[in-house]
DNA sequence: TCGATACGAGACAGACCCGTATCGAATAAA
DNA sequence: TTTATTCGATACGGGTCTGTCTCGTATCGA
């Protein structure tokens, strides 16, 4: 029998101390990546989550379906994990100002939403993500918030520094920030990321404002 | 045989010109209400549009499944029209102000956001537009394009009548209003849409600028 | 009255998928 | 060598859903 413990190889779960290198045969590393890699290719023709299936993504990897319950306890931990794992690193601010943290924030949005593969987590997080709540949480506490506390550490030294406003409210310099990035990436296909000034456009019509001299006169 | 042509009751399928009063026993328009109402009452229960299925919807309205066979030839069909049939009629917009109309057009999307048959369709369309291709682009097509068309004008007017900056990018506009509002609406579940400042808030941190006195030195 | 159609109910076939179990072969430690 | 574990492959049970079809009944035009 190998009905015992699973070891999962990645992030999400258990993996307790493998510390006991156990008797029999050892898990074949090339297994896992095969499994990983067989879903990132599946991913990039074009399926959605739901169109993952155990079976095949056993298939396209060249393996079969116990090498992978050996692994993850269901298909949805397989599934967190692959997500998490398509993850690009966060970038580094370069502490400059806040105008310019803003602006090399929205400039990693821009660039992951070019890249397909991340392009493609994007798209399966906001259109599937209702379907696999633990993914979910996983995603919400992992990268969002995560991404929104970066943003409101950025307007409070931008507050602090007299950059932004002192009434600034930071959430919602957060929300339109990313709400219109957001917006192209996954919900307008003809909104292009192409233009490499669009986080400069972005940052600066929100700092200096979008009203003209009507605007400012009936103030 | 009733395998003929359907006749669907409303939006999206042929519907051609019924003129021919057939012969048998008529439709039941009560039928129909009671299919879209039980599929409301299943929304608002909390089903996803991937637990909603043929059977459970005709079980939940009395009906037996070839009375929805007859209407719609397969469930994506049904569940167009379903959301189609949510769709709250667009406000009219008060044209005092561009800023006026913008703040109008975004109470809107608050108030949408905040009924929960408005807020299930939402959550829905961005949850899982993908597995549904027709419905994607119905809801695009009818809904989303015209809404940002809707925004694109009332900025164009405001440019004309010197309310916004003459070098306004208008779908940037669009963008910043409309993502902010979605991701209150969709996103981000702690976000209230409780405040009615909300739009006025939104509009006018995008018309006057966050920007401080730091930032409007530096310009 | 009679034929045609719709009704609710439910059986049915076909497909799909998950998660488990079993197989013989392979690969490690003891 | 022996024992434990993994390997890929595949069969299996159990479940779900779609879409078609068949009941007996109800309601219409002719």
């Amino acid at each position: 029998m190998d009905t015992d413990r699973q070891t999962p190889p990645s992030a999400l779960a258990v993996e307790p101390h493998c510390a006991a290198p156990r008797r029999g045969r050892p898990r074949s590393e090339a297994a896992e990546q095969a499994i990983f890699a067989a879903i990132e290719r599946l991913m990039m023709e074009g399926a959605g989550l739901g169109d993952l299936t155990i079976e095949g993504i056993a298939q396209a990897a060249g393996v079969g379906k116990a090498t992978i319950y050996r692994r993850w306890p269901n298909k949805e931990a397989l599934l967190v994990d692959a997500v998490v794992r398509l993850e690009t690193p966060e970038p580094e601010l370069s502490g400059s100002s806040a105008r310019q943290d803003l602006i090399e924030t929205l400039e990693y949005m821009r660039r992951r939403g070019l890249d397909k593969r991340s392009r493609w987590v994007l798209m399966v997080i906001f259109h599937q993500l209702h379907s696999l709540p633990e993914l979910k949480s996983v995603y919400y506490d992992r990268v969002i918030q995560r991404r929104r506390q970066v943003i409101r550490d950025v307007a409070r030294r931008g507050v602090a520094s007299g950059e932004f406003r002192a009434d600034l409210d930071l959430d919602l310099l957060a929300e339109m920030l990313v709400g219109a990035m957001l917006v192209r990436t996954v919900l307008w296909d003809d909104s292009p990321l192409d233009d490499p000034a669009l986080p400069v456009t972005m940052v600066d019509a929100l700092l200096s404002g979008l009203g003209g001299p009507a605007h400012a006169a009936a103030r």
